[in-house]
DNA sequence: ATCAATAATTGATTTAGATCAAGCGAATTT
DNA sequence: AAATTCGCTTGATCTAAATCAATTATTGAT
């Protein structure tokens, strides 16, 4: 179960055998059904959640009901409201599970005792949260700059395993599209590359 | 010249005299004219930056040489192009000053050093870029569910004093809309209040 | 295996915002 | 102070993608 989560974190930092002890202390396992609910909308986002098996996605609803997908998380990857989790505000978004999903559950105060009492994780995490960010500037500039069909090109290029568990509709609503025009665009390319 | 970045740092962690003086020998103060680069796009992106007085810009030249602005950076920010300044590849953004300004630069070695030296800035930076994360996230969501005007009046609402001293075609570019657009829905907005 | 719900495709139409183009006012340079 | 550059506005036109609508897969549930 913490396999996972130690190979991710020591990817980026070194961890003595106490301090993973410690580490295992402050989170909750919790094992999510396919369509579950980890957050809903407008609710508080009491966890900030390490996927250690599956797949889930946090998305907002607009005025107009539509869903905009904002992430999705494979094992492997955290998710959360992060303004909720650190602020303790209603959550912007709403998470749930895609697939069967595994997960690793940590409270806002578990989180603060975790970063005093092991400081290596502030690195671990100031690290995290740097290549997200670095991810979603280039994401926000791109929404900008390229065409559907550029935007539906580069995922497929940059992750096409994670495409793949995917349904179409859900990463139009990732890529800012609709259903009709990602559909549209992909029978483009297909017969471009013939 | 240091007075700001301690007052900046020193509301998200506590420093001793001890740590503010070590942490100063890592910077290099530098001043900036107006229309002056800091780092131009290709080449490496050498600095993380803390603007201590002044205006900087981020942007980034599309293919048909349209710019598009990522960020701006008044006293109290930070700015570079994170993927290039840890990674040390070559620049996706160039940044120049938009007034007269004054900044504080690290080199990645430093800022290697000032981590290891001074642990507690790893959580200075982990919650630096962990607010940066979730109003990048924001804005993201924002140019899928938006319209122009809504982008517009949001940040009107959030960001009043920055917008005085920006010019509207720069406006623009960071909302992703063409200066005329932007032009015209201000007009509305004008006569909608009436 | 059947039925119901959900996802994907395809076509017709609309629309928000971009692009092209021209003129004007303000600011910066010499 | 004149000249040149730059920013803003306004109008006309164009276009990528959204929306509306119907049809056909595909998946899931009983």
């Amino acid at each position: 179960m913490y396999d996972i989560i130690f190979r991710h974190i020591e990817e980026k930092v070194r961890l003595t055998q106490a301090e993973k002890e410690l580490i295992k202390t402050f989170f909750t396992p919790r094992k999510l059904k396919k369509k579950q609910f980890l957050v809903v909308e407008g609710h508080v986002c009491s966890y900030l959640t390490f996927v250690s098996k599956g797949l889930l996605k946090a998305y907002h609803a607009d005025d107009k009901g539509n869903e905009h997908i904002n992430q999705f998380s494979p094992e492997g990857w955290w998710t959360s409201d992060m303004s909720s989790f650190f602020s303790g505000g209603i959550s912007f978004y709403s998470i749930d599970a895609m697939e069967d999903s595994e997960v690793l559950l940590i409270t806002s105060e578990n989180f603060e005792n975790l970063t005093v009492q092991v400081p290596v994780m502030d690195r671990y995490f100031r690290l995290l949260f740097q290549n997200s960010l670095i991810t979603k500037e280039r994401r926000l500039i791109s929404s900008h700059t390229h065409t559907a069909e550029e935007k539906y090109r580069h995922i497929l290029d940059n992750n096409p395993d994670l495409i793949k568990r995917i349904p179409q509709n859900l990463l139009a609503s990732y890529l800012g599209l609709s259903p009709e025009t990602l559909s549209r665009l992909k029978k483009n390319i297909v017969l471009g590359h013939q």
